[in-house]
DNA sequence: CCCGATTTGATAAGGATTATAATTCTTCTG
DNA sequence: CAGAAGAATTATAATCCTTATCAAATCGGG
């Protein structure tokens, strides 16, 4: 954690910006929810918890910077909002998503599962890829285990009338 | 055309919605813009043009009720608006993007390159793929054709110059 | 033609994000 | 260490996109 941050500080100095207690804050956060996908207003709410001065402006302001060091990736679920990402440190793309259509629930594919996908657009669209955006809408797995379990419990209903019926 | 906006119709009609007026006008800019991404506002002046008293509203609902029926997909590049783009009749999976970072421009890839990797997906994360946005961000080849035009002139100017030295 | 339901258009309301401007913090310099 | 310049922050206003509301218009069947 604290290698993490030390590392994003120099990232921000070499580019000349300050990392400073708002902007600490803000990275923390993002750290201790690394697995979340946080909306700034979310983002802004925890940060209140630790620090209850910063402001609204300068949650979306660092998410802004952040974005544009690249260690965080902005995306949007379409559901209006934007959602920051934090990146794996070194990976050199973008993991992607399998959104619930059922419960909502986000998870996430780190292994990079475009890399012949990719090859084959360089080469067949000549088109220079440099980043990628992957979700997947259906049922998560947890979903799909509740309905093979109610499954099986109305199977052994139906078996039960059966015999009450005889 | 005409026959793609009766079998439009007829799904309407297959939930007891209707195709008024205004339905038909928004389809047909659709329909005539089939390459472009449209955000509702784009629609909206379109169809102004040819149906005057059209209200955005309407033009929001009806993108809506596109979305509902699967003629269109909502889409978003993350510019801030969402953008409406129609579905290749018959395609049972939403074709790909090709987002230049350099001019801009989205180009479209019809064929699905998702095949194996939702196979994978489906297998190794036990999760039921039902839809996929997939959207690559790099250079456009006419971007990087032009950037390959520019450095053979550069590398002839720099030529010339030896030549003048001597 | 009338009735009930659907759809529409104008506009208000809502929600997310960005812009503004005054203030505070940092850093540098003498 | 005081003072000045620059960077960053806060609170808030403004903006932009989208959705909600509601009276009026339209449609379709009897
Ligand atoms: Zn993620
Ligand atoms: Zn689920
Ligand atoms: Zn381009
Ligand atoms: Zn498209």
């Amino acid at each position: 954690m604290e290698g993490r941050i030390n590392r994003i500080k120099k990232q921000l100095h070499a580019q000349k910006y300050k990392l400073t207690p708002q902007r600490e804050a803000t990275v923390r956060v993002l750290l201790e929810n690394e697995q979340d996908h946080l909306s700034a207003e979310d983002v802004y709410l925890l940060v209140k918890e630790k620090a209850p001065e910063i402001g609204l402006a300068t949650v979306y302001r660092t998410l802004e910077l952040l974005t544009e060091l690249k260690v965080v990736d902005k995306i949007n679920f379409g559901d209006g909002v934007s959602r920051y990402d934090l990146r794996q440190e070194g990976a050199n793309h973008f993991h992607h998503h399998l959104v619930c259509i059922e419960c909502g629930a986000v998870d996430e594919i780190q292994e990079d599962l475009l890399g012949d996908v990719e090859k084959l657009v360089e080469r067949r669209w000549h088109f220079k890829v440099k980043d990628h955006r992957l979700t997947f809408h259906g049922i998560c797995h947890r979903c799909l285990e509740k309905r093979e379990a109610e499954n099986r419990q109305d199977h052994e209903n139906e078996l039960e009338h059966e015999v009450e019926k005889v």
